[in-house]
DNA sequence: AACATGGATTAGCCCCGCTTCATCGGAGGA
DNA sequence: TCCTCCGATGAAGCGGGGCTAATCCATGTT
């Protein structure tokens, strides 16, 4: 077997990122830390840690340290079937990658049902979850692409609903003589990020154009952050798809009107876990699954319209 | 995280069976091991290990054993990905349950072709086999029955072919005026254990009578071990359904006759993998799907009849 | 009844890993 | 440029955990 104490200083001075909190989470001082992951280092003759602010692990290291996490969680199994085992030294912390719109969104509240654990968030904008997850470098993860993750269990949540929203004066301003391509080419629009095509795709949606050509390619914000991209809209920095439980309110109170109204864009989600560690995290599935059941809209969109045949990319 | 030289120790008494071979596995005195895992009963305030020949352990003790083994596991595909770690000390040991008949005719090919690692295989003849799936007590399982336990990989392997055979002088003895229901209702017969039914099925195939209670049901010879079933038949016991390849050199020489030639029974065969530890497993599993392929029979049964609706439970 | 086997116990020692304290190095600021 | 602070590292020294060795004890055997 390997040396566990070895390799928990190794874990917790590459989750906490310095040596000193890793030291104190342990409950021994940081030159102990030092020297445990000296000690690894030497044997494997590697380095594992990049000292840095915050220190981060090398490739070797995170493998390492990923070994421990799965260990930790088979620990807490062992925990559940074998009560008194010993004080659990601290909460398990589960990884998990999410989007952001999901984030902002419903997820909080799943989360909030599973007291008993730590969450360590990923944020998916870069499409990497997928990879993660065969990695094991996350345990689930709330997807848009329905890909199956081989090895995985998946199941769908039910679709996001975006609106194509803006500010009433944005619309007096770009749009006073109606949503039309013309004018919608002309109109500044809200991107995410270089992977958001949520905004393109509404545009075909709604000009049911198929050739693509024709799809007029807006001037665009780039705003990766969820409520920026909100109060982008609010601000009449130009229009964006926005998630519906955000903007709900706003369009009750006439702050922000929908370009289309009733034209949203539904994207399905998907919970995809691990086939790793099934017990440590079938509450936390049950609790994605009901909070994504109740927020998220049945995957046959009982308004209309989905993301058509590409599987549309949640930020 | 939990005191692994405490709990390795553990794991090697129940393990081998005796606080000395554990000793010697560790590379200490045996004095060691039994501080250790007294240290350990203390600890928990349980005891794990029932002293005896040979040790056994308790419910709490196979518990930990195997929540170590799947660790070990865990460090078997770590040093896959990270050469140089620390020697091995051991190769890994797999706990697959397996039916009787496949470990008797193609399932030894299959683990030659993994010499890296050490099997410890679990007779499933009390049809245990879901269970220990379930429970996580074996990584992987040759079952008869499809019934896939959840959270488990399941591929189907192909059938095992069953021939109802019986020695020539057994045949001139009990079936001179033919193979037919009253002389099968007095011949006796050959049943591996309370759990075989392959007798009673291949008579209710062969004589096709919707009728369960026309049936007949010989008397019978109880003999639990897939080599004494054919050496029963060869000596003229009884007749009883044996494995065709065991059989087919003792058919083609005339020293074994089928009751009802070319009416043979199929078993179809699954391999079912618990979702820990994929990558351990990986190599085992394409070196039991290729022995499965190579001695079994495709699902569709190339000569005629399989096991009906009612799933046959291979030995 | 003596013996053999195998686990438990105890004493004692050694070494491992911790703490304490000093040092070093880099980042940020006057 | 020098100073200062923070945080990682190194050396020394101590304490205890865990080992070995020797003995004890229970069980079952000849």
């Amino acid at each position: 077997m390997l040396d566990y104490p070895l390799l928990a200083a190794l874990a917790a001075v590459i989750r906490t990122g310095s040596f000193e909190r890793a030291a104190r989470q342990l409950h021994v001082t940081p030159s102990a830390v030092s020297q445990r992951v000296k000690l690894l280092e030497e044997r494997l003759g590697t380095v594992l840690v990049v000292r840095g602010q915050p220190c981060t692990g090398t490739a070797a290291g995170q493998r390492l340290c990923q070994h421990v996490e799965q260990v930790v969680l088979l620990e807490s199994e062992l925990r559940g079937t074998l009560p008194g085992l010993s004080p659990a030294d601290g909460p398990v912390t589960l990884r998990i990658a999410v989007n952001a719109d999901s984030l902002a969104t419903w997820f909080v509240a799943a989360m909030a049902e599973v007291p008993s654990c730590l969450f360590d968030l990923v944020l998916d904008d870069q499409d990497h979850s997928a990879e993660w997850l065969r990695k094991g470098e996350v345990l689930a993860a709330v997807t848009a692409s329905a890909a199956p993750v081989p090895g995985c269990n998946s199941h769908p949540l039910g679709a996001l609903r975006y609106r194509a929203t803006a500010s009433p004066g944005y619309m007096r301003r770009h749009f006073a003589d109606g949503v039309t391509a013309e004018s919608l080419a002309g109109a500044p629009c809200l991107t995410f990020n270089r992977k958001d095509r949520l905004q393109i795709q509404w545009l075909r949606l709604v000009l049911s154009d198929p050739d693509p050509a024709r799809i007029p390619t807006p001037p665009t914000h780039w705003l990766p952050s969820t409520h920026a991209f909100v109060d982008g809209a609010l601000a009449g920095l130009g229009w964006g798809m926005n998630p519906d439980p955000l903007v709900a309110d706003h369009l009750a109170a006439g702050r922000l009107v929908e370009l289309l109204p009733g034209r949203p864009l539904d994207v399905p989600l998907y919970w995809q876990q691990s086939r790793i560690s099934g017990a440590a995290l079938a509450e936390l599935s049950r609790a994605v699954l009901r909070a994504g059941r109740q927020a998220l809209h049945a995957a046959d969109g009982d308004e209309r319209e989905d993301g058509s045949a590409e599987s549309p990319s949640a930020r």
